[in-house]
DNA sequence: ATCTATTCCTGGCTGC
DNA sequence: TGCAGCCAGGAATAGA
């Protein structure tokens, strides 16, 4: 499932590959990608920039911006083969962008500024300081992995990186009330998990790949996610798997104390 | 206002 | 072997 390290790697192999492009024809196969809203009119209209806003990937044109969140099983791939998933597809001067989405829980938004949805998000989490980090999780209360989940909070972290992170920094997932200084401890294993995954290129779990249809590697690098029953790199304990809020989220009962 | 549960969607896995 | 039934979960939405 793409989260921010996965959206920053597909972003980077993106850019240089369609920055400058002119679009040549844009077609929505499925309806729910754009949800119901107008399609753009991208036809004569050149890509101007190719970034990322948490897990949303910005197609920025002189008209507007598009922006595309893969959901659980999204894809953008570069002149791959079609598929019996395939919910859009750009043809651009030089190449075509196909997006591949077998679930359909990936959208795109349109706006002639920023999207809403998109607008409303909160910092960065590789941007924001430890001090702002530690001051906004002061004002927020309730368990700290719902929090982190929260796209309002911070922007891009998801599932897996949340469980990592709070391994990492010796966090229960359940627990509420963090001290300023564990926040910040909490930001830096954070900071420090997300360029390890964007360096390995993110983690292919379900069935994540970039736009060249590369996996990553960084599953290889988990600590607790996925690892229910096995013995924490860490202390040896067993991982558990409790859910919290819906998600399934893993833990080691030793390591990670309430 | 704030928090929680529900909904969407389908390949893959489990168990009978 | 076949197949019904369940599971994964991001975020919009409905409900409490």
């Amino acid at each position: 499932m793409p989260e921010l390290p996965e959206v920053e790697t597909i972003v980077r192999a993106l850019a240089p590959r369609i920055t400058g492009r002119r679009v040549l024809s844009a077609e929505f196969f499925a309806p729910r990608v754009m949800r119901g809203a107008p399609e753009p009119d991208l036809a004569g209209h050149t890509v101007q920039s190719v970034t990322r806003h948490g897990k949303h990937i910005l197609l920025k044109f002189d008209h507007g911006t598009l922006a595309i969140h893969l959901g659980m099983t999204g894809k953008l791939l570069i002149d791959g083969d079609p598929t019996p998933y395939l919910r859009a597809e750009f043809v651009l001067t030089g190449c075509r962008l196909l997006f591949d989405d077998i679930r359909q829980f990936g959208r795109m938004a349109w706006s002639q500024t920023l999207p809403e949805n998109v607008a409303r998000l909160g910092p960065d989490p590789l941007e924001i300081s430890a001090q702002d980090f530690a001051a906004r999780l002061q004002e927020k209360r309730g368990r700290i992995k719902t929090v982190l989940l929260n796209q309002a909070f911070v922007r891009g972290l998801g599932n897996i990186y949340v469980d990592e992170a709070l391994h990492r920094a010796g966090i229960h997932p359940l627990a509420e009330g963090i001290t300023k200084k564990r926040a910040q401890i909490l930001h830096r294993e954070i900071v420090e998990i997300l360029e390890q995954a964007i360096a390995s290129g993110g983690s292919s779990i379900s069935d994540y790949v970039d736009t060249e249809g590369r996996k990553g590697s960084f599953q290889d690098s988990h600590r607790v996610y996925g690892r229910e029953g096995e013995p924490c790199r860490a202390c040896g304990t067993e991982i558990q798997r409790i859910v919290v809020t819906q998600r399934g989220t893993h833990f080691c009962p030793k390591c990670q104390r309430m």
